[in-house]
DNA sequence: TGTACATCAGTGAACGCGCGTTCACTGATGTAC
DNA sequence: TGTACATCAGTGAACGCGCGTTCACTGATGTAC
């Protein structure tokens, strides 16, 4: 291995590696498309450091791995809330999030199937529930559901987590299936999110 | 190992370890719902042989996973077909259809796992395309909206494909994210697939 | 009717692989007295 | 101002693992003459 640059970390601020092991292994992610070229060996070597050195900051490699996709879904919240809050209209501001959602999940795949196409037994304890159902992109998503019942816009009949449900196996059908079967002949993906989102608000909003 | 009271297969008929390596794949898959457990020395204790033989069926692992589910699919595409047989109103047989997919999907996890939501680069060449636009599920649902079309009952505006992958995304989406996600507070099977089905057709489809 | 031979289903032993992870350690830095 | 010490970020070497796969082989069975 050839000698790296890297200097240790000064006292008190070994969290920074911390930092670097996550920029890391995110950009080996982006770049490989591959959640096993993302070894603990790999994500040590692009640091410059060792790789029981990892051990120290994150406690197994489904951990790590999963954090890494956190801080990315982090970032894809973020972009969620300022749509909800730019958008006046409340079926607007879920279409807004639909569309921001898949993009984000075709341009980020292996980060998607991490998140929301790994095997339950291959996901840390810590991310089973939580990530889910209270925290982040889907509690988002019903948020944003809420506000259009809330303004009398939901179709008579249809309760706001049912909308909600329905609307995530949507997006989320788009997502997944373009991820993992990449060679059907798809339409293009902007022609894919408008039809499924005028097919979808025509369903289940009025106005 | 335990030697087994497996004898050897006559001379004409070494095709016969063939099908019982597929039923104790499949049921290793069954059993365990986790593709990692089907190792191809698993595999071969449970025929009674060592794992050498399993080479000489086929060509390599993948090809057994995939010949495994490819197997159990044509069992949905028999199923499938009945349905639309048996159904005189063209709807009522997409419906059928659909939620005969759902049932599947959710009933044999891990066999729709392997086969929709895997890693392109883990499927063998073999079956990258062929399984999925051409023939089986897929083909089937398009024969199914293209009859709805046929009898002037698609809503306007739409095509058949457009309305095709829109009930695929749908059917798939909540399959793999009920696969994935087995922790999440979800409806009563039953009623997702009510909703969901009774939107989807108030929306494609018109009478 | 008997013998030599080809066939081929299945074997036994081993290969290399890269992985996640653990362990006892080093050695620079800051702190106490 | 100097010395002993505690801290702790990071190291080096190795562990065991089970896997897919390969190779040269055995030995029962059918066939040709």
């Amino acid at each position: 291995m050839v000698p790296s640059p890297r200097s240790r970390s000064p006292r008190g601020q070994g969290d920074a590696l911390r930092d670097e092991i996550l920029d890391a292994a995110e950009a080996l992610l982006v770049e490989t498309q591959s959640e096993d070229a993302v070894s603990i060996r790999a994500v040590a070597d692009r640091v410059g450091v060792t790789p029981p050195s990892i051990y120290r900051h994150f406690e197994d490699k489904p951990t790590l791995m999963f954090r890494v996709c956190d801080r990315q879904f982090d970032r894809l919240d973020v972009e969620l809330r300022a749509h909800r809050d730019a958008e006046s209209d409340q079926v607007a501001a879920v279409i807004a999030c639909g569309r921001a959602y898949m993009r984000f999940g075709v341009a980020h795949p292996e980060t998607y199937r991490i998140m929301f196409m790994g095997h339950r037994d291959d996901t840390p304890e810590q991310f089973r529930d939580e990530t889910m159902a209270e925290h982040g992109a889907f509690a988002g998503l019903v948020d944003a559901v809420q506000a259009v019942a809330d303004a009398g816009r939901l179709r008579p009949g249809i309760e706001v987590m049912q909308a909600t449900l329905l609307l995530w196996a949507c997006v989320h059908g788009l997502v997944s299936l373009r991820i993992s079967k990449p060679d059907f002949p798809w339409p293009t993906l902007d022609e894919q999110i408008d039809t499924q989102c005028g097919v979808m608000c025509a369903a289940l909003f009025t106005d």
